[in-house]
RNA sequence: GGGCCGCUAGCUCAACUGGCAGAGCAACCGACUUUUAAUCGGUGGGUUCAGGGUUCGAGUCCCUGGCGGCCUACCA
């Protein structure tokens, strides 16, 4: 602990003045029988009864011999009052001398309306519960450094109300999420965070050891390769939520770890994936937002099914002007890029300047879309269009102007698949980081013949974005990546 | 990586062109028996992000660094 600072100090005495009087600051138990909530629900068949609520002590009016006092709990706020006459001049005393704003107390006594109707327990009893020694953030402007909302959420949380519904939402998106999958027959799985070979995206891992094993092991940059080797072994339908880790820059859309939703199903190809995605979001939607119209950043979104399903070149072409099918060559096509005034890395590949071409049309791609049959140079797991050996049968899903999922028909083809690892690795040699390595046991899995298949990678943190209207991906993960800061402990 | 902006009391914010660092809430002392941003009187509280420089004098100007936000780039 810091030197304590004045506010502090008060608290501090107040303790050890407390535990001179015998009291323990920080008992082990309560004995709760409603919440704030509760008791406005039902304030009228309790009145009369006794009540015993929690919480933390919010805010208080003193007049002397009445005062009123605002306690918040986790359902919701109930005005406590306490009268020399009803609770007696200890309790009093009690809460005058030795209790602060923030502290966590337990009282008990009568549910009853004040003269002015407001829900209210007429307190007879008061336990202090636990002591705080900071004092609360400004109980008007709440919290509004945003840096000290990221740092120290538990702030955030506790003036914020808005902030506790973002965090509520996004546990419900990932039920329902579960809930729908489930239903479907999918089984959710677990597969290895620590690889000793990352891929199934194109990024640069972290990198990690194991000192027993004297091992260098990479976390995982998505989950696609394990899942699938299920497949092969003859599970149908599975899914998997959990944390990808990317060691690139951060932005509004991208954190270092965050949560991924992948799920493959057997028998099924990309169309039967478009189908359930905008059914699986319209559910959550319904759900978690009670309608398929959301405002995200000053539009309106509605994410009701179907969503237009457009080729990736035409949708591209009637946003950039560009058209890619008419520029079969790196060279032609980085002029038609440059003339269309978009920048692009000189010496950019086919792939990098479609790539780029994409980043300039997903800002205007505000009503739900899925964009369909990506160029192959950009999908190294997914399976050729029969009719276009050029393309893949891949899809992304965009709403709100932001990437939501990525889709294709999965390439089970091994010997192709192996020579797209090959490509890949020439990739790596000739100076691209983000390439993966050749996966050995993967491509024998698939020599064992994977079910022709569709999957999916669906990002909750933008999902969960989309859903609350939340400008950046730090407003819906807790606890954001940040820097530490020298002047920190 | 580049640009712009920000960092002042526990919280939210002021402080003109360089001239005694302030307010509201919170805290402390006091008054008040139904308030709800309670009210009223009084008191205390500062490494102005850090370090250096210019100056009689720096929160303010200059330099270096830290952290954050936005934009941009890179990256999916």
């Amino acid at each position: 602990m810091r030197e304590p600072n004045e506010q502090q100090e008060v608290r501090l005495k107040k303790l050890d003045q407390l535990r001179e009087r015998g009291v323990d600051p920080y008992p082990p138990r309560s004995c709760r029988t409603h919440t704030a909530a509760e008791v406005v629900r039902q304030l009228d068949e309790l009145s009369g009864s006794t009540v015993t609520v929690a919480g933390r002590l919010w805010s208080r009016r003193d007049m002397g011999r009445t005062v009123f006092a605002d306690l918040v709990d986790g359902s919701g706020k109930i005005q406590l009052l306490f009268r020399v006459n009803t609770a007696g001049p200890e309790v009093m005393d009690f809460l005058k001398s030795y209790l602060d704003l923030g502290d966590i107390v337990q009282v008990t006594g009568s549910p009853m309306r004040s003269r002015t109707g407001e829900p209210t327990v007429d307190a007879r009893e008061l336990v202090l519960l636990a002591k705080a020694l900071n004092p609360l953030p400004d109980k008007w402007h709440g919290l509004e450094d945003v840096e000290k909302r990221y740092r120290q959420r538990y702030l955030d949380l506790m003036v914020n109300p808005e902030v506790r519904e973002v965090f509520l939402k996004r546990a419900r998106t990932v039920s329902e999420m579960r809930r729908y999958l489930d239903e479907r027959g999918f089984v959710e799985v677990e597969t290895p965070v620590l690889q000793t070979l990352y891929g199934g995206a194109s990024a640069r891992p972290f990198t990690t050891y194991h000192n027993a094993l004297n091992q260098e092991l990479y976390l995982r940059i998505a989950t696609e390769l394990y899942l699938k080797r299920l497949l092969v072994g003859g599970l149908e339908r599975v899914y998997e939520i959990g944390k990808d880790f990317r060691n690139e820059g951060t932005s509004t859309k991208h954190n270092p770890e965050f949560t991924m939703m992948e799920l493959y199903q057997s028998y099924a190809d990309y169309n039967d994936i478009m189908d359930l995605v905008e059914d699986l979001v319209a559910h959550i939607a319904r759900e978690v937002n009670g309608g398929l119209v959301v405002r995200f950043r000053d539009h309106e979104v509605d994410l009701t099914p179907p969503w237009p399903r457009r080729p990736l070149r035409e949708v591209i072409r009637e946003v950039t002007g560009v058209d890619y099918g008419a520029h079969p060559d790196a060279g032609s096509l980085a002029r038609a890029v440059a003339k269309a005034g978009i920048e692009a890395r000189p010496g950019a590949t086919r792939g990098e300047l479609i790539d780029e071409l994409l980043d300039n049309t997903e800002p205007h791609l505000i009503q739900p879309v899925f964009l369909l049959d990506y160029p192959i140079e950009l999908s190294p797991f997914a399976k050729r269009k029969p009719d276009d050996p050029g393309a893949v049968e891949r899809f992304e899903a965009f709403a709100g102007g932001i990437e939501i999922a990525n889709a294709f028909t999965e390439l089970n083809d091994p010997v192709e698949q192996s020579a797209r690892f090959r490509r890949q690795v020439a990739d790596r040699e000739a100076g691209s980081e983000e390439s993966a390595p050749y996966d050995e046991d993967f491509v024998n899995a698939l020599m064992y013949g994977m079910p022709p298949t569709g999957g999916l990678g669906l990002g909750m943190d933008r999902l969960v974005m989309l859903l609350t209207d939340s400008p950046s991906i730090r407003d819906v993960i807790l606890f954001p990546h940040m820097r530490t800061r020298a002047s920190e402990e």
